[in-house]
DNA sequence: TCGTAAAATGGACGATCGTCCATTTATATT
DNA sequence: AATATAAATGGACGATCGTCCATTTTACGA
């Protein structure tokens, strides 16, 4: 973590490359798919030549890991933005997730590709797992503990359940239509997917939630 | 769709080998990944010859084609089946078509991992986005027309766009669950995820659909 | 029963895969 | 300016890829 600020030419242009490798590769798997994307296609897009990848990562693999960890910290990073810029109560930061989630940022040509390719290595390569799998939970967690006070707040006599069924169901339904977008990504509307959210949410917790984003009111 | 039929033991032990080249591929697929899913992996498996697969296929893309079309009528024979056992009315449908979707006989540690591989292939080879877009074009209009049956017997002003709404977020909120399983398979609860999406359901069609499953009541 | 042709075999082929390392290049230090 | 060393190069390596075909096997018709 502590690692010392290097300002020699020389690292500087060393850790550029080593960047540039991880770019290419992300822009191989987006463009090509996993399969086509092999060393002699990521070092002919990045410009550079055949022993860096082992220099930099030791393998091909490491390589991976570590463009599917940058990918994951990219979409959390904007969750973080996104939910610092958004109102405090509960319904303004669900809201402001469905928005971060199918937003142009997280949700895009690129992202779809890149994510489901990595899905489809996660099942042999459980590093790859490792990060693939926490932006969900982190997800999960941040959603559920909003929920539970909106449960709470609509005297559900069973607030948890409802909490972990609106949990559940909204980060499915999100998932859902990052498949559409992969399936077809001309026809994608990101404004109906969000209405169609938000009209799910809106009849689980009506005090709070309308079709049209969150509903303000005092608080007790 | 004429073929003649041939009693030769020939013929039957060429076709019967021909179709163990097909399972033998899927088998592959759902167990090593597409990208591990080689010709020498898919004859060891099969317990067959080099030359099958360009003898019975041509190619190992073509074998590939073949086995994604049989995955995707599999689904659907099935979908049949189910919508031939279920009731007639629109709510009994929608539920069939559910606990189909997340049946284990449509939904299993095979099925979803060969679905997750050919949509990740899909991108680049134009004939198996063909197949498994089929599966996702009929879901989409037979949920629509029932539907739409039942938002305008739920007197909704906006029926046809309540449908598409209802439509579009069920088929998300099904894609999502099997990505949930893909993703975690020891942890996924298929009842609970029915419970899901069925409260989703009973929310938008209160009269017709309710947490445990379709409502019956007397037309008019 | 024997000749024929369909079915199946398995090795050879060139291409490409990921890894590795002897060499060259370029920067920082003395 | 000379030396040291980190960074980068690009070709060689064995392994494996998908395709193809000369050969062998096997069941059927004559």
């Amino acid at each position: 973590m502590s690692e010392p600020v290097q300002f020699s030419t020389r690292r500087k242009t060393a850790k550029k490359n080593k960047q540039a490798l991880i770019e290419a590769t992300l822009d191989s798997i987006a463009e090509v798919g996993i399969a086509a994307t092999s060393v002699s296609e990521i070092i002919r897009r990045a410009g550079l030549s055949r022993g860096m990848i082992h220099l930099h990562f030791g393998s091909k693999d490491n390589l991976l890991v570590e463009a599917v960890k940058q990918t994951g910290e990219a979409y959390y990073r904007n969750l973080e933005d996104a939910l610092s810029k958004s109102g405090p109560s509960p319904q303004e930061r669900i809201v402001s997730v469905i928005h971060c989630d199918l937003g142009e940022r997280a949700l895009n040509h690129r992202s779809i590709n890149i994510w489901n390719a990595f899905r489809g290595e996660a099942r042999e390569r459980s590093k790859i797992a490792q990060y693939t799998d926490t932006r969900d939970k982190k997800l999960n967690t941040l959603l559920f503990k909003e929920f539970l006070v909106l449960a709470k707040e609509e005297s559900y006599p069973d607030a948890t359940q409802v909490a972990l069924d609106a949990t559940h169901g909204l980060l499915a339904m999100m998932e859902g239509f990052w498949t559409d977008y992969l399936l077809h990504p001309d026809a994608f509307d990101r404004a109906r997917c969000k209405t169609v959210a938000l009209r799910f949410l809106s009849l689980m917790f009506p005090g709070s939630i309308n079709q049209v984003g969150p509903i303000m009111r005092q608080r007790t």
